[in-house]
RNA sequence: GGGCGUUUAGCUCAGUUGGUAGAGCGUCUCCCUUACAAGGAGAGGGUCGAGAGUUCGAGUCUCCCAACGCCCACCA
């Protein structure tokens, strides 16, 4: 029974029933034969080291507002699930498991170490997927894909070796970013910089067989074994003399030559530069230019090399331990002149926060010129729009500066090069598969992870098979959804690859939201221990309640979300007010029919509801399309809760008590609340579900998320009554507030006489009833009297007059000033816009319609300034 | 060094073509009125960061400045 539905919202419950019924009946699932058009949206897959966490559940709510909502608007909707092996994340999770049991991954052995992997991956590959189940995503999981499957992974061989065919891939050796600690190069964009105070020391190199030396400022001593010259700028006076002589490095002996060089500035420092190639990026171009050999002195774990350069007593040493003795004896042996404080950026891994160590090595790259060619093209055309557009900016800002993009990484998990190399002649093949297992061995490296991201949208589909029904039907994909914060990892990635490779942009659009912070504007993050765990709010306040928030605090120029636990009361008292509104309509349906309203037994009331939700469902449905998904959520509350639940549902009650109006007022009632609860699915799926399916109403639908979405509908038009329904609304509202500017209990009704405008008398007899009942009148009288009234408080609405004898009620001193009151903010009013109208450049050159409604709104504001000024005077008197 | 964003009520923030500022929370009154106290009714609260300009009219457009935040580049 209906009433005993409790009066709190359960969401907990009513979510995993409801899930539980989408589920099941496969709702989710997208046919990729059907005739309807396609919409389709590709997750950007979670990586399988993490949970669920706001930034998801932001992204995911979005993407499933936009699925849900074309679903229902007679799309083929796909939302394509899926996770990411996130490479390096994940291996080192693995690792760092295994150092916990005092293992190394070279304990273990590749092969090994790569199931442990899998089994860590396959484990928690689903988790975060389970997750999203709490919010209500309706996601396609029989499509699940995982960017290391079969598919994926064939489809990053078959891009590779077309990009090497075409000489976009290629091998070589130079300075990349390397973390000491993951033992593998990263790319640019995976190095973050952060600024750090150091010391630039200055180091006196002496000349070889001869008094005098140069000195060198530097912010990396222990690289001094691995200099190969001094540079100074050509034009520098005051080293020209030493250009073309011969230094000794301090401490190990070597000599070097001092070379001239433009990159020199020659207002840092001393303006003399010690030139180290093998781990310095400026160096190494320097050093090409000289034909100077890079000497390579710390190696992949940022440890002093044991070689011939470098003397033995640093052997070993850590770099930093490293710097420290070299500081030392230096200092000691009189090479180190001066030490400054200097601030300076150093380079950090994204995913261990170590220093980064330039370092020259013989990498995997992909030239990225020629393929940004097109990705630029794409959004210069407007074939791929960002939204907001200021995005384009930043993407085309880095897109048309690329530099080639290192995607070979020492590590195991992950896909492995497909390039073959000669056991014996050491001849490299690159291919799909090994052409010889018995004389080839694979290439140990493996790709970066955003390799495959990069293939997401085409290689989920079914591609390189262009002929799947999945990628001839959803390919392209409708939008992306995500983040700032990952456009160059893999929104430029994408489009690049999906250019090249299917010829088509993968998205029309991107949507770009802004990012959730803690209350304090600060990133959420796990070391900060400021984060907000989704399921912990879905378990408190429901999972609709988060989405609701969460949408409602979307921008549309995706500024970054602020968020506290307490933020979400927001939306859970939104659906709390959803659920009393819908059980106090379904106990009052009890015996209705299945007839949908009788248009011609419609009162003005019943007309003014209809005409805001047809306003409304308008709205939503532009506002959606334009991705102001913030806006759709802020027009519902405002629809659901002030104008059907604070007026409409009220109103309604008089209705049900007149036996005449009844019926018709229950299908209304109902009609409103089914296409309020459509309209709201999108965002609170739950329990719009739920409510929907207790409506006694016969459906051709099995569930609200397949029922057809609310739009215009010229019929449900009424602008003449909603207009008239301002004068119930201002009569009711001057009314209360007389009530309680004088304390006058709800319990007490008074009368009131009406001296209407002839224009409005008949609308004010057609609300009599309202206006007695939620504004606890008694009896109305009617008056065309312009005497004074006695010993009343007044109201002035519209061009009419509502009279309130109150006799021994009010203060009527207190009444003047009320009066009062109004009165100066209309001449206030008033006199702005008499001003702006004596203006002739404003009567010129303002449109028509602004001079019609400023003129109309003087003349009203006249009418009513009389009226009041009446009502002084009687008072006074 | 270059670019972007933000600055509006006590707090958190909306504000689409320029027409004279809104919401939620909080505050103050009153109310258990038969859907809802996670509720209802009413009220108070802002010279829209500073300055200049365009315009009949600027929170909105232009310029400049300031503070805070972010991104990119990077000189050892």
């Amino acid at each position: 029974m209906v009433k005993d539905l409790p009066t709190i919202y359960d969401a907990k419950s009513t979510e995993e029933e409801i899930y539980k019924f989408w589920e099941e009946n496969g709702m989710f699932k997208a046919d990729a034969k059907s005739q309807k058009p396609p919409y389709s949206i590709v997750i950007p897959p979670p990586n399988v080291t993490g949970v669920l966490h706001m930034g998801h559940a932001l992204d995911e709510t979005l993407q499933d507002i936009l699925i849900r909502y074309h679903r229902m608007s007679g799309y083929e909707a796909l939302w394509l699930p899926g996770t990411d092996h996130a490479g390096i994340a994940t291996q080192n999770v693995v690792e760092k498991k295994l150092r916990e049991q005092g293992k190394s991954r070279h304990d273990l052995g590749r092969e090994k170490f790569l199931q442990e992997t899998w089994t860590w991956a396959n484990k928690h590959k689903s988790a975060i997927l389970d997750q999203c189940k709490r919010l209500g995503a309706s996601f396609d999981r029989s499509r699940e894909r995982f960017t290391f499957d079969k598919g994926c992974s064939d489809a990053v061989k078959e891009v590779f070796v077309k990009l090497y065919e075409k000489g976009l891939i290629y091998k070589g050796a130079y300075i990349v970013n390397w973390c000491p600690r993951c033992q593998s190069a990263i790319s640019d964009v995976e190095t973050e910089y952060e600024t750090e105070q150091g010391h630039l020391w200055e180091i006196s190199y002496p000349l070889k067989n001869e008094a005098g030396a140069i000195i060198v400022a530097t912010t990396r001593p222990e690289t001094i074994f691995g200099d190969v010259a001094i540079a100074v700028h050509p034009d520098d006076h005051k080293y020209s003399e030493l250009v073309g002589k011969t230094v000794v490095i301090p401490l190990s002996g070597r000599e070097i030559p001092i070379i001239a060089d433009e990159y020199v500035d020659r207002n840092f420092g001393t303006g003399a530069v010690k030139i180290t190639p093998a781990h310095d990026p400026n160096d190494f171009e320097v050093g090409k230019r000289h034909n100077l050999k890079p000497i390579w002195v710390i190696d992949g774990e940022g440890k002093m090399k044991a070689c011939g350069e470098v003397p033995p007593e640093f052997h070993g040493l850590d770099r930093y331990e490293a710097r420290e003795k070299i500081v030392g004896l230096l200092s000691y042996k009189n090479f180190l002149l001066r030490t400054r404080e200097h601030e300076h950026n150093v380079g950090k891994c994204q995913r261990c926060n170590t220093t980064i160590e330039p370092l020259l090595s013989e990498q995997w790259f992909v030239k990225m010129k020629p393929l940004a060619k097109e990705a630029i093209a794409a959004v210069k055309d407007g074939r791929i729009k960002f939204i907001p557009e200021r995005w384009e900016k930043n993407y085309l800002g880095w897109m048309e500066n690329i530099r080639d993009w290192c995607i070979s990484r020492q590590l195991w998990w992950g896909h492995q090069i497909p390039a073959y190399y000669h056991n014996q002649t050491g001849e490299m093949v690159v291919a799909k598969e090994n052409p010889d297992p018995e004389n080839y061995t694979q290439d140990s490296d493996v790709l970066d992870t955003w390799f495959s991201s990069g293939l997401w949208p085409f290689s989920t589909m079914g591609w390189p098979d262009t002929n799947s029904d999945d990628f001839k039907k959803f390919y392209p994909t409708s939008v992306l959804v995500t983040g700032f914060d990952i456009i160059f990892f893999w929104v430029a990635r994408m489009i690049t690859m999906g250019l090249e490779f299917t010829k088509k942009p993968p998205f029309p659009t991107v949507y770009i939201h802004g990012l959730i912070r803690d209350e304090k504007g600060q990133k959420m993050s796990k070391s900060k221990g400021n984060t907000i765990d989704p399921v912990v709010i879905i378990d408190k306040y429901g999972s609709d309640a988060l989405r609701f928030t969460m949408t409602s605090l979307c921008t549309y120029g995706g500024q970054d979300i602020k968020i506290s636990d307490e933020r979400f009361e927001y939306g859970r008292n939104f659906a709390n007010k959803i659920w009393n509104a819908s059980r106090f309509v379904l106990m009052n349906l009890e015996g209705v029919d299945n007839e949908e309203f009788d248009f011609s037994k419609l009162t003005i009331v019943d007309k003014w509801i209809l005409n805001e939700l047809n306003n409304t469902a308008k709205e939503f449905n532009e506002n959606i399309k334009n991705y102001r998904i913030g806006e759709t959520a802020h027009i519902m509350y405002d629809f659901f809760w002030n104008k059907y639940c604070d007026w409409y549902v009220e109103i309604a009650k008089i209705q049900l008590a007149d036996d005449s109006l009844k019926l018709n007022t229950q299908r209304v009632l109902r009609y409103v609340l089914d296409m309020s609860l459509r309209l709201l699915h999108p965002i609170m799926p739950h329990i719009t579900e739920k409510v929907w399916q207790l409506i006694p109403q016969k459906s051709e639908f099995k569930a609200i998320m397949l029922a057809d979405f609310p739009v215009w509908n010229e019929k449900l038009s009424y602008p003449k009554e909603a207009q008239e329904m301002e004068l119930v609304f201002e009569t009711i509202k001057s009314l209360r507030n007389v009530r309680q500017s004088f304390n006058i209990p709800m319990s007490l009704m008074f009368d009131i006489e009406i001296r209407a405008d002839k224009n409005e008398k008949s609308t004010f007899e057609a609300i009599e009833a309202y206006i007695k009942r939620l504004a606890k009148v008694d009896k109305i009288s009617y008056s065309d009297s312009t005497d004074a009234p006695k010993k009343s408080a007044a109201a002035v609405v519209s061009a009419s007059k509502i009279i309130i004898p109150l006799e021994n009620l009010i203060d009527f001193n207190e009444e003047i000033k009320r009066q009062q009151k109004k009165l100066d903010k209309l001449i206030q009013e008033k006199n702005s816009l008499t001003g702006r109208m004596k203006n002739e450049k404003f009567v010129q050159n303002a449109p028509k319609e602004l001079i019609e409604q400023t003129k109309s709104r003087i003349d009203e504001i006249s009418v009513q300034e009389n009226s009041i000024n009446d009502l002084i005077c009687s008072l006074k008197a």
